[in-house]
DNA sequence: CATGAATGAGTTTTCATTCAT
DNA sequence: AATGAATGAAAACTCATTCAT
């Protein structure tokens, strides 16, 4: 038995820090669980891809459902962090909301586990999400930044049409998700790679391009259905 | 109410029909897998929400995962199947696509399950789906269909952009798809139901008009980025 | 429901022969138990490799346990039989018990379901064997050969042994059993392979000459431990 | 007997010792095995007859087939020791093979459990020794040692016949191998039990002089049919 | 005689979680 | 804080056997 805590431990390996290990975890199971879902992912995998030992997960997060809330807490508000960074508000309505579509999209690109991780959530009806008070409530920023534009886009009549702020960002986001989400099913069927680097610049002006005609249309297009 | 048990149903309970009981089997096992994702469902709740057993699933299908790819199977191929009932050649581009846009929308309202499906097999990089020789080659009807509505609507002059027609089915799809995929986390975080019966009709119409303001538009909306 | 025996069956081919069906299935059992021994065969797999069905195994063997009996029956009745064909009365004792080994040896080879039959009943101490009346009393013809090439060769001064005959058809049995039994570890082991036509000669000389230098040995050669 | 429950026994059943559970699981495996052979042995069965629980075996394990396998080379492992520990360089060429049969006899004799663990892995074509790189290597060091007496008996004059090491390993073998493995069949059949502790010095000394006379026939006996 | 469908009881395997140190 | 060993409950899968026709 070693003493206990006399001696400064030389080495001073375990111990580590108990942030560290926490944020390792954290780390590996959000590849896990984004790889493989919340039923398919493994304690023991994601033990086995850290550091510490299955304990250690137990001792920081009490139970594998409780580590999969803490995973899908840190990717929500790795996004909201990310929103809360564009700014748009000195570029005109148009040039914004392209910008803001554009800033999206590479964002979804540069996060694909987060986008599985919104999957796999709505998989289990998102009752992972609806349970932590903390996520509901965590209003995306995106909306009021495309309220604001819209509302200019309105006010300088460079918006022909009434959007609800919701609504375009999800037009905006179904685009983006999809891409990402969908790209495997896609792929095996259309043997076209989305998310293909060549074709990033591509999609990327196509989603500005609809965001953009859409809400300038020049006059409503009226179907014989309508 | 079918009449109790009047009727001596003639033979009923053993013996009754392979195909019955296969249909059976497929049509719980669709549910299941779809509710709970693959890794999520179990063979023995999918027994007992059947007429027969557990061991009537390993006879019929061999395994958990070949049942898993019999339902995706069976998925796919109702969509295929009502990708081939949609009727617009009479109409003129604009509306063809409108219509298109407005039929894929019901679709995918109306197949819930599919959607999840699809859902859950991405989670899964799509293994099953390619590890299928059946499902990786039905090339999806739509694709055709766009592409004549596209080509009429260029000749026309109706239609001021070249655009793909994978890549329209791309549009339409991720609209269609997200709106019911994502519904549950979107319903969480914004506090509104993307499904319910009363915006049904909001959002189709937002569909199409983004399809058709895109198709349609009168000059290239250029962005300052571009 | 066809008339029973009034027509006398065009093409008669279901109800082919009742001596037939058994038979290929005692064939078809003979192969799969001989190969993956008493509880590694399938039932479902011996009645997939026949032209009938699993009903009719149990039909004629009413279980798995009986059809193994059955073929186990078999088995030993056909060498019982090939021991009847010895012939060597005409041959002097050292050569008639040259022959007999030889014979033996070529039976076993000839014979390799057999030996893994024996293999498998031992695995299981004998059980079925034992339990069935006419399977244990049939004292092996060779034994009785052996006693009058024995007794012959004592008279005649060739042999200066006395040797009980179970004991030389044990010897004898031994080595062409373990040729054919054990090939596979051995093979695996040391790398040669036993049964290889090419050594066939060669080991069956071996056996000829060990057996009949040991009925022969011109003084017992004493050990320092004897 | 040890004292029943004088001494408190410091941390029993749980913790043991990882070592302990281990080879507890493995001894009684190798009887489950031998008893039953590989596809009759039941992994429930094994787990009763330890202290601990049919997961540990899967803990240790992690399938059947991989503890069958760690079975087979645990006895492998155990006769190479055996054999490693036969010491005959002292005595003259004919004492040498003679005791070394009769050791390699008595080693059979004592571990039925290794022979008939033989008889199964031969029931499956050696496809376990095969694919374990381990034991196929392990080039049994009875061959060395017989190589080195045969050697010694041609230079003296004593064995007047030029054999292969390992075909009179297989001589020796095929004999030792035969009494164990094949008792229960050849007791049924002929009602004599081979391994009975009154025949036991008899069979022994039965092989002790096949080998010898084989090894030093007067003058090679020529069949008429050679 | 013949057959496809069905089945109960077992058998292997997995997994999140906890214990003793 | 940390760890290797342990575990119960459940999950997937198998198999000899029987039923209805």
């Amino acid at each position: 038995m070693p003493a206990p805590e006399a001696v400064p431990a030389p080495a001073r390996r375990r111990q580590r820090d108990a942030t560290q290990t926490r944020n390792e975890i954290l780390d590996v199971a959000t590849k896990e669980f984004a790889d493989r879902g919340y039923s398919g992912a493994r304690v023991d995998q994601i033990a086995a891809h850290t550091h510490t030992t299955k304990r250690m997960i137990y001792y920081y997060f009490g139970s594998k459902e409780q580590l999969y809330i803490a995973v899908l807490k840190q990717a929500y508000g790795a996004i909201r962090a990310a929103e809360q960074q564009i700014e748009v508000e000195h570029l005109d309505p148009v040039d914004a909301i392209r910008r803001l579509a554009e800033l999206t999209f590479d964002h979804h690109e540069s996060h694909p586990h987060f986008i599985r991780l919104v999957s796999i959530e709505n998989i289990h009806h998102a009752e992972h999400l609806r349970r932590s008070p903390g996520l509901t409530t965590l209003n995306m920023p995106a909306i009021e930044l495309i309220a604001k534009i819209l509302e200019r886009g309105r006010s300088s009549g460079a918006f022909t049409r009434s959007v609800d702020a919701v609504d375009l960002h999800m037009m905006i986001s179904a685009y983006c998700v999809f891409r990402v989400a969908n790209r495997h099913t896609f792929g095996a069927i259309f043997n076209r790679d989305l998310t293909s680097p060549a074709l990033r610049d591509h999609y990327r002006n196509i989603l500005a391009e609809m965001i953009v005609a859409y809400l300038t249309a020049s006059s409503k297009q009226t179907s014989t259905a309508a």
